[in-house]
RNA sequence: UGCGCUGUAGCUCAACGGUAGAGCAACCGGCUGUUAACCGGUAUGUUGUAGGUUCGAUUCCUACCAGCGCAGCCA
């Protein structure tokens, strides 16, 4: 089929006296001012004055206007033109041309159009939609600017992440998926068979991540994580991803530097790379470019003295609910810590605070503009009779965490990590409503389609 | 799971208890710089499901179903 089409596209630079045509891609079209080139991609939309049609065309890099003159193309191309819908398939070739009406500076004169594939009814009009209604075309919708931005964004942020902790002597060490028993002990877990046996869907790579630890010093898990979890908030999905360092001889105060410094890099580096993804989801860029470090650092008695200035009705001892964490958030114009929970709601896994036994040395990041917790970490307890005692306390089946505590038995150091959540910091980043929008294809509480 | 809201054309939404309507998309035509282009025309319905009140229900009532928002839980 395409060797035909060439054919085709041949006769007319031969009729046409025209230079071949030079592959190129819209980012990259200002190396290409004046020269002849071909672009292949697909309608995004269009819209014809008489004698011209102007065609939106993206080719997944961007979106050029490609201007069709109708005395300038053979009629029949003309005519195909005005006639393709939204999406069909198509390679253009034409000449570079800067125009300050474009919003790229450059709009390309169309000399030839070949239509790999028509189409008719595509469903994503230019007009108003409904969530639902996009969430079931969601394996169309990320073709629409703003989602493909943001789609953009958490490519970049990935790499951010990954780059950070590989060029840190970070050694990746991935956790398994399929795992025997709760990592923390809590409920709502995703179960499913191992052959004969229980098996459930991780809901963190953490303790495994710990082993990795003491083995290379320094690592980290990047993977998807599984909550069965009845919320439905802007704030959950059922499977989203997280990355999660580990790291021997840190204390509490090490690891919140190192988170600092983390979210710090990846904030800053998709300010630098991502400018023009920002400006299509319209991010007020200001918010980010305060985030430097250092973050502030409340303890959770500080946190509750906040709340109780702001007259909320608060007591020692409970979480932060959503409404808390907002209202915290306002305090402060970048990401901060709170640290030293009370023990008592936290996981058997953390370490007590030794100059106050009720609390843990665990820390959250919260990020701004409510958006909440977006890194839960801390100190990991290192001491075999204290972490027995705990599992023992939690009711938690002992076989099934012998291996962890034989971390203990075996070289034992302080240690401790954090996980960031992905879907989150996206969120945050592009200052999204919804965290729904930052994934490609959403897990949430009544849909799994597509 | 609790509280609240919604369900009408492919999509977004109207319609005091009195024959079901608009914009967009689709289709036909017009326009030499459009940019959610515009202008004229054509076609589009089991009003979520089941019952009830009523002469008459998209409208009022009940149940169910589905979805959304908020909360809890968490990243």
């Amino acid at each position: 089929m395409e060797s035909t089409e060439m054919t085709k596209s041949d006769q007319v630079v031969e009729e046409k006296c025209l230079e071949p045509a030079l592959p190129a891609t819209i980012q990259d079209i200002a190396k290409f001012e004046g020269k002849r080139v071909e672009i292949k991609g697909w309608l995004y939309n269009k819209r014809s004055s008489g004698r011209i049609n102007f065609l939106q065309i993206r080719d997944g890099s961007g979106i050029i206007q490609g201007v069709m003159v109708k005395k300038e193309v053979p009629i029949e191309t003309f005519k195909e033109a005005k006639k393709l819908g939204q999406e069909s398939a198509i390679i253009v070739t034409g000449t570079v041309r800067a125009d300050e009406r474009a919003d790229i500076g450059y709009e390309l004169s169309v000399d030839n159009l070949v239509v790999i594939s028509e189409t008719d009814d595509y469903p994503i009009t230019p007009k108003d939609h409904g969530t639902d209604f996009l969430l079931d075309h969601r394996h169309l919708w990320f073709r629409s600017k703003r989602q493909h931005a943001i789609m953009r964004v958490r490519s970049e942020i990935i790499n951010a992440c990954r780059d950070y902790f590989n060029d840190r002597g970070y050694i990746l060490f991935d956790s398994p998926i399929l795992t025997p028993s709760a990592c923390e002990g809590t409920s709502n877990l995703f179960g499913t068979k191992y052959f004969d046996e229980d098996a459930y869907l991780t809901q963190s790579g953490q303790l495994y991540v710990e082993a990795g630890a003491l083995a290379f010093g320094k690592v980290y898990c990047f993977g998807p994580t599984f909550r069965a979890e009845k919320s439905r908030t802007r704030r959950h999905l059922m499977e989203f991803w997280m990355i999660e360092p580990e790291i021997a001889y840190i204390n509490l105060e090490e690891n919140m530097e190192i988170q600092e410094d983390f979210v710090e890099y990846v904030v800053q580096r998709v300010l630098s790379k991502m400018k023009i993804e920002l400006k299509i989801i319209e991010r007020d860029i200001s918010k980010l470019e305060k985030v430097k470090k250092p973050f502030p650092r409340v303890q959770y008695d500080e946190a509750v003295e906040i709340l109780k200035k702001k007259g909320v009705d608060f007591t020692w001892g409970d979480d932060f609910g959503a409404e808390h964490e907002t209202i915290l958030t306002e305090e402060f114009d970048r990401p901060f810590f709170v640290h030293r929970y009370p023990a008592e709601a936290k996981a058997f896994y953390m370490k007590r605070d030794p100059e106050r036994l009720e609390l843990a040395l665990c820390s959250d990041m919260l990020a701004p503009e409510g958006y909440g917790e977006i890194i839960g970490g801390g100190q990991r307890e290192d001491d075999y009779d204290e972490l027995l005692k705990r599992v023992r306390e939690h009711e938690l089946p002992e076989d099934a965490y012998r291996w962890y505590l034989d971390l203990r038995k075996y070289g034992s150091v302080p240690h401790g990590g954090f996980g960031l959540g992905i879907e989150r910091t996206v969120a945050w980043v592009c200052g999204l409503h919804h965290v729904r929008e930052t994934i490609p294809f959403p897990r949430m509480l009544n849909r799994m389609y597509p």
